[in-house]
Order: C-alpha cells, then sequence, then structure tokens
DNA sequence: CTGTTAGCGCCTTCAT
DNA sequence: ATGAAGGCGCTAACAG
C-alpha cells in the first residue's frame, strides 16, 4: 500500500533530478570535481543527504574500474603477531577509505591461492602476503594481471613483489648469538611448524648457522617443531629435556611457544633460568606475563601493517621507492635467560 | 610489440569466442546452471582455465546484486576475543565463498556509522556488529536498505537486529555470587571503559546488582575502569589497594587486566589469592600464563564467531529461527580466587 | 561549468 | 539446450 515508506535506495538518477541537473553532474559532485558551481553543489549535496542516498560500488567500481578495495592473506587472525599486523594495516587503509577484505590461509599456499583467486575476483587493487612462499601460480595470477603485492615479516623481495619486514635468517643468528654470549654451550630450539612457513624455516637455519659457525656440531643441537600454542611449548620442551644431556637455553620460535615451555618447567620444579635459559620470539604481550618475564626478539608488527598499507595505497611511481624495507629487529632482555651456571 | 603476452585480462565474451559458443552459455556453466550440455560445459570450462579467465565481480555485482560480500565491524582487531571471533567468522564464512571486509570502530559508534556507511556502499549483504549500542542512524540505515545485521557478544535482540552471544548482566552476576560464596566481603571491580560500551557496562551492572542483593552497600563496592592493556590492569589495581580497607577479592573486566592486576601484585609483594583473589573475563589462552593461573569467566568467542556465519549466510527464511542465540558462559575456576583468608 | 552519449562486464528474460 | 538483446548504476569522453 503505502509504496512512499517501502521505498528502497535512491540512485545516482533520483538525486540529479532533486537537486535539478544532470546525473553527470551529481557523479562529479560526489567524486570532488572542482569544477562544478558552488550552488549546485550544496543543491545536490542535500538532495543526497534528503534522499539517503549511497552509492553503488559496483556500478561505481565496474565503471571507473576503482574498487578501493585490498586484499590480505595471512595465516590466521588467532595469533596476535597477525592480529596486530592487520589491524594497523586496516587502521592505515580506512584513513584513506580504503576497505580490506581478510582471508586466511592456515599456513597452506594452496588454500593462499583459491583466496588470492577469490580477491582478485573481487576485483582488489593489490593485496598483502605474508612471508615469501606461495604458488608461483599465485604469483603469476598477480602479475598478469597488475596487481601490485607486498610480502610481510620477511625482507625478500622478488623481482616484482615488495617486501616489508625483517630479515628471518638474521634473526635466528641474532637469537643464537645472544644465547652464545651468555655462555651456553647446549642449545636446543624449538621451532614452529616450517612447513610451508619459510619464515619459521629461516630463523631456525639462521639459529643453526651461527651455532654451527661458532664450534657447535649441528647434530648435536636438538631442534623440534610445535604448533603456535602454549601446548605446543610445553610438549616440545618435554621432548628436548628428555635427553640425557638437556640443553641449558632453548630458544623458541614464538613467545607462545616461550610461555609453554616455561610452563612446563614449573611444573616439572625447573627453575628459569638457572636450570634453563629461555628465549622467546615475537614480543606479544604476553612476553610480560610468564615468570619470569620473558627475554624476547621484537617483531615490528604494528610498524609492518602500517609501512604495508602506505605501499597498498601508494601510485606505481611511488612504490618504485618502496620495494623493499627491512625493519630493525631489537632484542628485549627479560629475565628468562641468564648466563649459564658453572 | 609482443601484444600477445600483454594480453590482459580475458572476459566472459573472451571465453565464450574461444568455447565456440554464446555469452549466456558461458554465464550458465559458470554459475551452474544445469541445463548446459555436457560437451558444451567442459569446453567452456578448459577456455576459462586457459584464458585464465577470472570473472569480474562487480559487473556480476551490478547485474545480479549479489556481491557475496558481508561485512564486519568490531571495536579492534588488538584484543584476541574479537580476533578470534572474527577468525572463525571468517572460516565460516569462506567455505562458502562469501569475503569478509573488516573495519574497525575502536569503540566508538560515530566511528562505527562511517564505517557501516562504507560498508554498505560496497553492497555487503549483511552485517555483523559487536554488542548492542549503535547510533540509531547505523541501524535505519540498514534497516532502510534490508540489509540484515547480527549483534555479538550479545544476547540483546532488536526487534529486527539477531543477537548471537550471551547475557552479560548475567555475567556479572555469575562473577559476584562465585566470590560471594567464597565468603569475600570486600569485593571490587577493575571494569573495562564502559563509555559506548554496553557489555563493559552491562557485566558491571549485573555485578553490583547481585552485591547489593545480598546486602552489601552500592556505595562501599569501589568500581575503577582501566583500558584493556595490562598497563590498566595494574593501574586499577594500585588505585583499588591504596584504600584503607582494601578489597579481599577483585573481579577483572577481561583477563588482560586481571592480568595486569595480578603483576601489580607480584610488585608488591602481595599474593595471590592468600592476600587478594583476582577473578578475570573472556578465559584467553593468556588465563593459563599467569601466577597463579587465572579463575575467569569463558566467553565463547570461536561459537560465536561461526555462529554469526551461518545467520550472515541464511536466507531470510532461515533467519527467523534465528533471531536470538544465547550461548552459556562457564565459570573457569583455577588458582587466582581462593576463600577469604579468616 | 554543465549536459549528452556511450558503454564498463555480466546476467537474464525471451525467443528459438 | 542455446542464442540475442537489453540493462544493472555509474563515470568518462565529448560537446557546448
Amino acid at each position: 500500500m503505502n509504496t512512499e515508506t517501502d521505498r528502497l535506495d535512491a540512485k545516482l538518477v533520483d538525486v540529479a533530478k532533486r537537486a535539478g541537473c544532470s546525473p553527470a553532474t551529481v557523479s562529479r559532485v560526489l567524486n570532488n570535481n572542482p569544477k562544478v558551481g558552488l550552488g549546485v553543489r550544496e543543491r545536490v549535496l542535500k538532495a543526497a543527504t534528503d534522499l539517503g542516498y549511497v552509492p553503488n560500488g559496483s556500478a561505481r567500481a565496474l565503471r571507473s574500474t576503482r574498487t578501493r578495495l585490498v586484499g590480505a592473506i595471512i595465516p590466521t587472525l588467532d595469533h596476535a603477531i597477525y592480529a596486530t599486523m592487520v589491524n594497523s594495516l586496516q587502521t592505515r587503509l580506512s584513513e584513506r577509505d580504503v576497505s580490506i577484505i581478510i582471508s586466511t590461509s592456515f599456513y597452506d599456499v594452496d588454500m593462499e591461492l583459491e583466496q588470492a583467486r577469490l580477491l582478485v575476483e573481487r576485483g582488489v587493487e593489490a593485496i598483502a602476503l605474508v612471508g615469501s612462499t606461495h604458488r608461483p601460480e599465485t604469483l603469476a595470477m598477480l602479475e598478469q594481471r597488475n596487481i601490485p603485492y607486498v610480502y610481510t615479516y620477511t625482507s625478500d623481495a622478488t623481482a616484482v613483489g615488495a617486501a616489508i619486514g625483517f630479515d628471518n635468517v638474521k634473526a635466528g643468528r641474532m637469537a643464537a648469538r645472544y644465547l652464545l654470549d651468555l655462555g651456553h654451550k647446549r642449545i636446543a630450539m624449538i621451532a614452529g611448524i616450517t612447513r610451508d612457513n619459510d619464515r619459521a624455516a629461516s630463523r631456525r637455519n639462521g639459529f643453526l648457522e651461527e651455532l654451527v659457525k661458532s664450534g657447535l656440531g649441528k647434530t648435536d643441537i636438538p631442534v623440534v617443531e610445535s604448533a603456535y600454542k602454549i601446548e605446543g611449548g610445553r610438549a616440545g620442551m618435554q621432548a628436548l629435556m628428555a635427553a640425557e644431556q638437556p640443553p641449558s637455553a632453548i630458544f623458541c620460535g614464538s613467545d607462545i611457544i616461550a610461555a609453554g615451555a616455561i610452563k612446563y618447567c614449573h611444573d616439572k620444579g625447573l627453575s628459569v633460568p638457572r636450570d634453563v635459559s629461555i628465549l622467546g620470539f615475537d614480543n606479544l604481550e604476553i612476553a610480560e606475563l610468564t615468570t619470569p618475564d620473558l627475554t624476547t626478539v621484537e617483531v615490528p608488527a604494528r610498524e609492518m601493517g602500517t609501512i604495508a598499507g602506505d605501499y597498498l595505497l601508494a601510485t606505481p611511481a611511488q612504490r618504485e621507492h618502496m620495494r623493499q624495507r627491512e625493519l630493525p629487529l631489537r632484542l628485549v632482555v627479560r629475565a628468562s635467560t641468564a648466563p649459564i651456571a658453572r
């Protein structure tokens, strides 16, 4: 009956009619095209609000080939290191009215490819990826369609893709050096799962490399892998400490893992750092919740998100100067590590 | 020169040409329309992969008014309780090839309105919101355009909007009851910031209500607010413990806050729970990292995300039966609370 | 400065 | 089971 209240969304033509001008003019006003008379502009704006007009993004995108949409594919949001990065990335983008579509790959490059295809279909203008290991098809697709992409959590840029992050091999070396300098000789690592995770693998490699360089036999360095969960750290620790000559210092691939390792020590009556030093990675908020506080390598997650956002928003020309950005890594010394007891 | 390699994205017509059929047929194949000859169907699919064809979502959306896009506006991703929910929400949606645009409001209903407008412009088919406090304009806009929305972290559904979550007042009461049953008389709360946060406010209200009901004078119950940060919890604790008769039990609006409160106790040599009982809220992974382990009220974040996803994916008819869903709250008793010392 | 004219790529009747 | 034609809502030339 009452067609007046049933009325759905007004469209650009309706605004034009109400403002007494042509659709083109309305379009110009909406896109801040400067050459529009002040009077008309105001009438248009008023008409638009009166009608509760909201532009149709699809139509706009179809016509202009600008979607103002970018994509991000991350392993999971259920890990603070990624959630924090995405948070700052989204914040940056929203300042420019660009929206972000998030997908999660669960550390699987095949899922990543599927997700990327979907994002391309959605018309994203750029994509943020995590790490530097991807299916060649994924990159080929993006490159073929000229969709810029940026790697995060790594500083390994490719010929086409940019990288904003840090050097994971260096990170591993830094961890090793620190433990070595503390006088430790029996050193082990609880790495994250390295399958499809180049960052975890590089950290482990850098770590081992540095240890070997200073005289340790590679086979003498126990390395176990564990999920990024407290329980994983606990299990990893158990495996490591079962040895005849258990390690006196352990580098964990994430603070979460480290927290689990420390928990294990509590349960078994081992003192940290007296009996064993624990070194984490990420510097999450939880690093201050373990007892003792966790010594860890800080990952600049927030900063990566912001800079990645800048990259995605940049013009092609600007991007040239932003192709690679290695952020500094900082060792945050707290109380879970100590010189070897003698 | 080489126009062959410069070739950009194929479109539906190109697929049609290559498959030797009409665009309409290609469209049918792509949309799984059953009445297409088997031979043709295969030729089309092959042509599509050969050309690396990816449909243009904008065009499709414009024509069909289905974007396969939904939106979510949350306070921040930088808090595990939201990141976890969004993670499971996104996971659920991606099973059905629906993408999610995330925006953050930073606990500000005005920002939320802006974000909502942007989402509507993007053509999202449904929206997930957090809590039940929103600008009327936000809801009016969604309702006017028939965009279904669902509240999360609350069970207060409106006439139009669904709610999937829990009863925050009850949650507060549950916390109070537990502490009361432990014999505590001097009870306080460190609430989160309650401005624009109905959930935090309701929890506090329920908490106070229950305490008053059992004979405590409302003005005798110290309540401070703090940011959802470790530091906030520490500061809140400091304020509370400065009183002449400091509380013997404290309910914290979040595990993060509780963790900060416990930290404060460590620093000041107060024993938890001997000197003071600390009760958290959320049951984040960190609840097992404090010393002692944190007693807390569990919030079903993951489940909310999944169910909210189901709601957003449902047909209008199905939605009728899903308008309100109150998930049970569970008290997870660990070691940070104890009967009052006497 | 403003209006007119064409489509952007796809889906969807309507024929056949 | 398949093809032809029209238009979704908007913007980008091109006129004036």
